[in-house]
DNA sequence: TAAAAAAGTAGATCTGTTGCACCTTTAGAG
DNA sequence: CTCTAAAGGTGCAACAGATCTACTTTTTTA
């Protein structure tokens, strides 16, 4: 560990280093005091004051205060994209889309990610914040769909599809059994209500 | 008409006339100012000296700024409900809620109509806020659907077909054909993904 | 007719967010 | 290696929606 060190082919220079450590420090700061006093309960000012830099420095890293809290996760459209794109032969588009979902109501293992998530679900501004970004696929979703079922591109059914697969989410965080609404609602999608034996 | 005239009996007290007043001469000011300038450009304090109140009573009757837009249409719920449990008895809920939505979908006829929905629809604050509204008859529709199909009430399947049923509001709006939008979206809801043709 | 309850007011204040003028650090061209 | 332009950051004022406080007026009702 002596002082001349090669410097290894680097990542990014200095300036993207900087800016990448001061939204961390924004980011962190902000989820530590949302963790310990409620979302509610802390102001952006306090938040700037602990990661030490201006208010205006904060807004220019995030677009606004429900963004602090969802600082990862960059590419979950691509994982969604290729959960229809590269599911086995033999699966069908909305079996794969199943386990997609199912897995997603499945993370709360850690402890840490709990309170997170508990964080977002007892804040309706997050729970809706969170759910007006997830809605943002809806679009990709909808061109996989028609791709991989060959459906005209103008025929609407896909999208209505793709909508009602993404609002899953929302089933399963209202439900308190979120395995088994995410099931009923795939079941409904594939086989239609009138397949329900109620046949109301 | 003469000066004196029989006390008709009258149907609130004269407090509560002169706060209905009060409360249609903001929502009347504000419509006018956001339909004339757009409803960013105009400012709550605008709004209040329109009507000649201050803030503090503007906010008394509306609890936000959107909700000044909205202030007609007390029973929707209702007529959402009655959709399904006075439906002609030969007829399915998913048709009766199919009609339901498709004359929703309708009303664009009258000229002040289309340029209130116009003003809704280019606003984006307005747009989300009559979408969260709409979606809070979800529980209530559940609760009508349950019953009117005989369902036992633990499965989550009603709970998903309100839902659904309730988001086609959100892929009429967004589609160019929202006539065409409403039908396949509940075309899937009645018959499945599967019977769509594309087995996939 | 007195007193309680409701409606309204002015104005300060809080909070998220933006604009402005300016300074400091870094990247890159010459 | 230096000079410059751009990017990141700052401090502060300001804005808009929303809330709070203390106070006045009007209406109801006992």
């Amino acid at each position: 560990m002596g002082a001349t060190q090669i410097r290894e082919p680097q990542t990014q220079g200095r300036r993207e280093r900087k800016k990448a450590a001061t939204r961390k420090a924004i980011a962190d700061a902000a989820l530590r005091l949302f963790l310990e006093r409620g979302y509610d309960n802390v102001g952006i000012r306090e938040i700037a004051d602990a990661a030490d830099v201006s208010t205006a420095t904060l807004f220019k890293h995030f677009p606004s205060k429900e963004a602090l809290v969802f600082d990862m996760d960059t590419d979950r459209e691509a994982s969604l994209l290729d959960a229809v794109h590269k599911r086995p032969k033999e699966q069908s588009i909305l079996a794969a889309l199943r386990d997609y979902m199912l897995a997603r109501a499945n993370i709360s293992q850690d402890a840490e990610m709990a309170q997170f998530l508990e964080l977002i679900r007892s804040t309706p501004a997050l729970s809706e914040y969170a759910h007006r970004m997830w809605m943002r696929h809806e679009g990709a979703l909808t061109q996989a769909i028609t791709e991989a079922s060959g459906t005209p591109p103008e025929d609407p059914t896909c999208g209505a599809l793709a909508h009602f697969v993404l609002e899953t989410a929302a089933l399963a965080r209202a439900s308190g059994d979120p395995r088994t609404a995410v099931e009923s609602a795939f079941d409904l999608l594939e086989h239609g209500w009138n397949a329900t034996g109620s046949g109301v």
